[in-house]
RNA sequence: CGGGGUGUGGCUCAGCUUGGUAGAGCGCUUGGUUCGGGACCAAGAGGUCGGAGGUUCAAAUCCUCUCACCCCGACCA
């Protein structure tokens, strides 16, 4: 429980970002595995909420889980072609099996005959045991999903938002034509939506990826991008149209109603441990991080306030008896009754690690039968009284208004930076030094004028916005070549 | 992988230029006083100075290599 000082965001964004990592206990480097992380205890708590929120979601929409083998022989990766580029770089690869001891050395004792890959995403082995379970259109649509952790040996890392290995879910699915593959692509990707909104309050723009950023095998790739507090955009999660390329590299084929033999359209979708990146960096604040009631594996504070011994006791029974009522309202609660710290420590202990309510129960509280409570987002002078009556109704609507204002506040947030350009002078004033806002203009298309933006800016197309999403206000022309344009595409500086 | 920076008790760092028996603050342990926004006093524990090799009578300090982390870039979820 050492003292945590917190960077402040305007002082030093990145070194923030890790200072609430770090006085959060959410996880820190590996340090001994290069660009791996440890996920501490209260780091896998919400990563295990966002688990439950999502797992929930997929299996009312008709998913099921399994299990794949971490290792891939090298020879699958080979056999879709954009797909083996795509990732080439980033793959481990395992060469032995067995040690052996040499001179009081340990040495590796036999190097396989097909080296192994560790998974960086499981496309390859799920097709080669598609192939294997379908035969026929009853078997589809096939609809899988796996748990796991997965392996990309990245050149420079980040906690949450890029290591070595992450913790993930990939959707993996098959289907009879590419009309249903297409839905499954949707849907998917609406739920991701669907749980950034309503459970990690960070507000989402849906859209699909230029060629330049898709997905390596993917006919399309369809993504939702959220704003964090230095206007730098981070893709939440990815839904892939795969069409048939997986489908043809390893034959998944089935035969049809009218008894003739096509191969599957799939989709893959991913969403990872770096959702907590997006969470940290969407909400948080110099105090370190604030969370979500939905998503914080600890809801409610409660902190005793005593001066001797006939008030500790007093104070810890009322203390005891609220944890007891919001616990059977299924909240989870922490009573701090820790006699070697004093209130203001725990105050700030709370506050760092995110919880998102804290009740103060001292003798006064007691008399009056009702405690002090601050929102994890309030200021110190905007203390509420919560009574003891019915206090679960209380807290729920504390929480509940908690998980809104901060959809709110981080919506606000978006609007007040995304804005329309039509000009390459404003454009690249937008994106000066390291400046970052979603910028709304017209592209004319090319992969060459999105490469040159991002030379000339460092912005890249962060997606091409669903329509649904409303920024769509017709054709125009591209804001580099002045080439005809059908509609805005999103850009930003991105993580 | 290219450029820059940093590695010294759990944490933050001083000491290195000019080699000579390892320091501070915080944290931790014990006791006491405290307790409504980061308490105080006293007594303790804890480090072969990231690792390997070299120079030297002697290395945290000088040299070489290596590993890790951070920042910028390229690559990427």
């Amino acid at each position: 429980m050492s003292e945590q000082h917190i960077t402040p965001r305007a002082k030093d964004y990145a070194q923030w970002y890790q200072d609430v990592i770090s006085a959060a206990q959410l996880a820190e480097p590996a340090g001994v595995v290069r660009g791996c992380m440890v996920v501490r205890p209260h780091g896998w708590a919400i990563w295990e909420k966002i688990q439950g929120e999502l797992d929930r979601r997929f299996k009312e929409t008709g998913h099921q889980n399994a299990a794949f083998p971490l290792l891939i022989p090298l020879s699958f990766l080979q056999k879709e072609a954009q797909h083996a580029t795509g990732f080439a770089m980033e793959c481990a690869v395992v060469t032995h099996a067995g040690l052996k001891t040499v001179d009081g050395q340990i040495q590796l004792k036999n190097e396989l005959e097909e080296p192994y890959v560790v998974r960086p995403t499981s496309e390859t082995i799920i097709g080669h045991f598609f192939a294997k379970w379908i035969d026929s259109y009853r078997d589809l649509p096939m609809l899988l999903n796996q748990w796991c952790n997965v392996m990309r040996w990245e050149l420079r890392t980040r906690l949450f938002l890029r290591t070595g290995e992450f913790w993930w879910q990939e959707g993996h699915t098959a289907h009879a034509s590419h009309e249903e593959a297409r839905e499954e692509v949707m849907r998917m990707l609406d739920v991701y939506r669907e749980v950034y909104h309503d459970v990690l309050a960070v507000p989402v723009i849906r859209g699909r990826k230029s060629d330049n950023e898709k997905f390596a095998g993917a006919l399309e790739t369809y993504c939702v991008e959220a704003m964090m507090q230095d206007g730098k955009s981070l893709q939440g999660a990815t839904s892939h149209d795969l069409g048939q390329n997986f489908g043809k590299a390893f034959n998944v084929t089935f035969q049809n109603k009218d008894g003739a033999r096509d191969f599957v359209w799939q989709t893959s979708w991913g969403a990872s441990t770096r959702m907590i990146g997006a969470l940290i960096m969407a909400h948080s604040d110099d105090g370190g991080l604030v969370l979500p009631p939905r998503l914080a594996p600890i809801h409610v504070a409660i902190v005793p306030i005593w001066k001797n011994d006939a008030e500790k006791a007093q104070v810890l029974e009322a203390s005891d008896k609220l944890a007891r009522e919001l616990r059977s309202d299924g909240l989870t609660v922490k009573l701090d009754d820790r006699d070697d710290k004093r209130p203001g420590e725990k105050y700030y202990d709370w506050e760092r690690k995110g919880v998102p309510l804290r009740l103060e129960v001292g003798p006064r509280d007691v008399a009056s039968g009702t405690a002090m409570g601050k929102s994890r987002i309030a200021d110190a002078k905007d203390k509420v009284k919560v009574p003891f009556e019915n206090v679960g109704v209380h807290v729920g609507a504390i929480l509940d208004s908690l998980q809104k204002q901060l959809f709110e506040r981080a919506l606000a947030f978006r609007a007040a930076n995304i804005v329309k350009v039509d000009s390459w002078a404003d454009f690249q004033a937008v994106f000066a030094d390291q400046n970052s806002k979603f910028v709304l203009a017209h592209w004319d298309g090319t992969t060459e004028t999105e490469l040159a933006i991002k030379e000339a800016t460092k912005a890249t197309i962060r997606c091409i916005p669903l329509a649904a999403e409303g920024f769509d206000d017709g054709a125009g022309k591209c804001v580099k070549t002045g080439q005809p344009s059908a509609q805005r595409v999103l850009f930003a500086k991105n993580y």
